[in-house]
DNA sequence: ACCGTGATAGTTAGCGGTCAAGTTACAAAT
DNA sequence: ATTTGTAACTTGACCGCTAACTATCACGGT
């Protein structure tokens, strides 16, 4: 069906090798040679098998993505910027959603692995067995990057914002603008819930101020969580004047909920997402955000995996931190 | 390194191909030997090498999806569906995100097609050339399904709703809501933005009204859409007291525009959208809109796509359409 | 006793490439 | 004249697996 190296060598009376050398810059061949194997090659639109090069070679130039969630605007944009660094470079995306399940996860980066891609990109869900599954990467010498979520105690790749940081910027901004009962709604107990909450706590305190436990809510309610949360912390006393939401999906909830309470945002209360998703500014009172530059990360790490990837030996594993971007929109801006 | 199925076969003292034959329940192998082989793979954690068999079999039980924009959340949670069914299945999704782009539409096809993807699941971005691109993958005999948007002219396996439906559901709800002046805030010239525009004049004409030539804004100014088109709405006279947008981006910007002229939403304007995008209802007015199913549009497309790839003879083409769904909310409830 | 048959296992050839080790032919060095 | 060198190709062997034959053996019918 499709044109091979042979046709070409038979076709030019050459050997089957010489096609191979010719098309792969080898340095024992003419230059004669080279051209007209080329030029043949072009004429019948020869397309090297990638199976059959992976299979000697042990490349396949597949990269496997691995997310949480596809949905979730967050790792839709890391997985373009994954794809648009990569593909350029001749390797393919292989993408794995694995619902926020470990078990999931750990049998999606099996047969990643046994697919033989050159290398995985992964955001882990949260689970025991997690470091069971990346020494095993480790022992099969897969370079991977780890993004989004860090894996405390081990040594790796990885490319995410510090989480602290992000929580830090968030509540020192809204101290700025004068808030000073400032709430938090947490998210989930993994490394990105607990590093918003310990930067929103390190800000306080720089201002000599604590979080009262119960302006701390966290929402673990099902899928309107922020305003559920925000009915909560509106029940509150003293009554927060500020809010900085784990997440932006869980600060509109917050906004709609304190808007339903015929309360102003941000004059009563000044509320900040995190994550920057697109539609923040669609929103009725256009959202202020932490910005996490999920495309960059996607990017970064795709550098990084390309590096560990093209380099034979395996580098020391690096930890790239992008610094979170404040951007401030209406929700939190208060004139003077 | 890894163990391979001579690896077994040596140890047990069998052939090569009775470990072959047993692990695929070949008929010609004993129980008895079966029973031993199996056991041994398991002992020794055997993984079939995939690309090995490739070679031989020519399937490679990859999939490739091409999208136009994985950041829009409905090809998003299309990509979620089509992963969901496919993976059980043993397939594995290479995704490519083509940024709206023909040329690189074009070419991220060839490569999958030359990595030997067994079927293809495309949402084509418009360009010229598209037709061709279709007959090569006829022509190489690649099973594919289109989605989203239809290739006029032409057979093939297609799943998406029919826009004419849709834009005449959205219309027609708003006529029932009591407007009378309905304006339209058009999508691009491909097949979805006219086929929903072409909905809207039938939903008016089937209750005698016509679309004034001024109630019908297109908006490519870029990012706003929905907030400009929307501003210049509302200078037409007489002024619209229903708007049918597009997709639901533009109709929050809408609504944004709407609020901003201190006009109330839905009173004054009732507004609908389309695509129940996730945060819908997180806006300030909760959207009206028009579900399409993506995820079940993935799904429907991965399951019309297995039947095309695991039945040897071409079946004819299928066209498979989801009705378009209502969700009204309060951006066009009108009480009474 | 002969042969056909069904059940089980083994042999032979690749699939389309690449790698490493030959083989030429011809020019330069001894 | 013989050796040596080198540029330019060619020759197997092999990557891990499967398809399509071929071989073996026990059993029953005639």
């Amino acid at each position: 069906m499709a044109v091979r190296m042979k046709d070409i060598a038979d076709d030019l009376g050459v050997s089957l090798m010489t096609v191979s050398k010719a098309l792969r810059n080898h340095s024992d061949i003419s230059e004669k040679t080279r051209d007209r194997v080329l030029k043949r090659m072009r004429e019948l639109n020869y397309q090297p098998d990638w199976i059959a090069r992976s299979m000697v070679t042990g490349r396949t130039y597949l990269v496997g993505l691995v997310l949480p969630d596809l949905m979730h605007s967050f790792f839709a944009e890391v997985a373009k910027g994954v794809a648009r660094k990569l593909q350029p470079m001749g390797y393919q995306v292989v993408i794995s959603d694995t619902e926020e399940d470990g078990g999931i996860e750990r049998r999606q980066v099996g047969v990643l692995v046994n697919r033989k891609v050159d290398g995985l990109i992964i955001a882990s869900a949260q689970h025991n067995g997690r470091l069971e599954l990346f020494q095993m990467l480790d022992r099969n010498k897969i370079p991977y990057v780890l993004i989004d979520r860090i894996l405390p105690g081990t040594q790796a790749n990885y490319v995410g914002v510090k989480d602290d940081d992000l929580g830090a910027l968030a509540t020192e901004h809204l101290i700025a603008q004068g808030c000073r009962k400032i709430a938090h709604i947490r998210g989930p107990a993994v490394a990105t819930g607990t590093g918003r909450l310990r930067g929103y706590r390190r800000a306080l305190a720089r201002h000599g101020m604590t979080a009262r436990p119960q302006h701390i809510a966290s929402g673990q309610y099902g899928d309107n969580t922020g305003y559920e949360a925000m009915q909560q912390l509106l029940r509150t006393s003293p009554r927060p004047d500020g809010v900085f939401c784990y997440n932006d999906p869980v600060a509109a909830g917050a906004i709609k909920a304190i808007l339903e309470a015929r309360l102003r945002v941000p004059e009563d209360i000044a509320v900040i997402g995190a994550g920057n998703v697109h539609y923040s500014d669609l929103l009725r009172v256009p959202l202020s955000t932490v910005d996490q530059s999920s495309t960059t990360i996607g990017e970064t790490a795709a550098d990084l995996l390309l590096q560990s990837m093209e380099s034979k030996k395996p580098a020391a594993p690096r930890r790239i931190f992008i610094p979170p971007r404040l951007v401030v929109r209406d929700s939190s801006r208060r004139k003077g």
